[in-house]
DNA sequence: ACTATATGTCAAAGAAACCTTACATTAGAG
DNA sequence: CTCTAATGTAAGGTTTCTTTGACATATAGT
């Protein structure tokens, strides 16, 4: 039972989508350092909801198009 | 400068909303304790983007209905 | 070959969130 | 008034997130 249970995302992909913008570029504009966007992005843990809110705000799309809560039943 | 920059929450209303659900059942359901609720509700810290996203689930409202971020314009 | 950029790993320390326990206050029911 | 339910406060401890700094690897450009 009960893995990790985390939040999944998609930064990798909206940081392509957003004209290849690095990890660099993106820790820079939420302000948080590099090591924490490598983190999140790779999902060794979750980011705080500011964080998670100001991510979405980079890319300009909803909090949930970012980060996806997996249906806990099963 | 920087206030606490937090993000605010509708919780209190969303539960007089929901037949007055107390914050101790709101705490059962989303298996947190009582103690991190009232901190929530009131603001102290901002929860984590599990917690965020099991409470608007409890309410059956999108995250964004429960928790906004301030606009840091200024 | 050398340099710069982008990504990644590791470890240690600090900050923020969460838990546990215990007690105080208020309001409503009996 | 007494009892209970709901809310709130406080202290101390654990876990999770975030930072700092140092180093590794791979790719692209000159």
């Amino acid at each position: 039972m009960g893995r990790p249970m985390r939040v999944i995302n998609k930064i990798r992909s909206l940081r392509f989508a957003a004209d290849e913008m690095t990890q660099a570029e993106l820790a820079d504009r939420v302000k948080v350092t590099r090591q924490t966007i490598i983190a999140i992005e790779q999902g060794r843990y979750s980011p705080s909801l500011e964080m998670a809110f100001q991510i979405a705000k980079v890319f300009r799309v909803p909090l949930d198009e970012v980060f996806q809560y997996p249906d806990e039943d099963a």
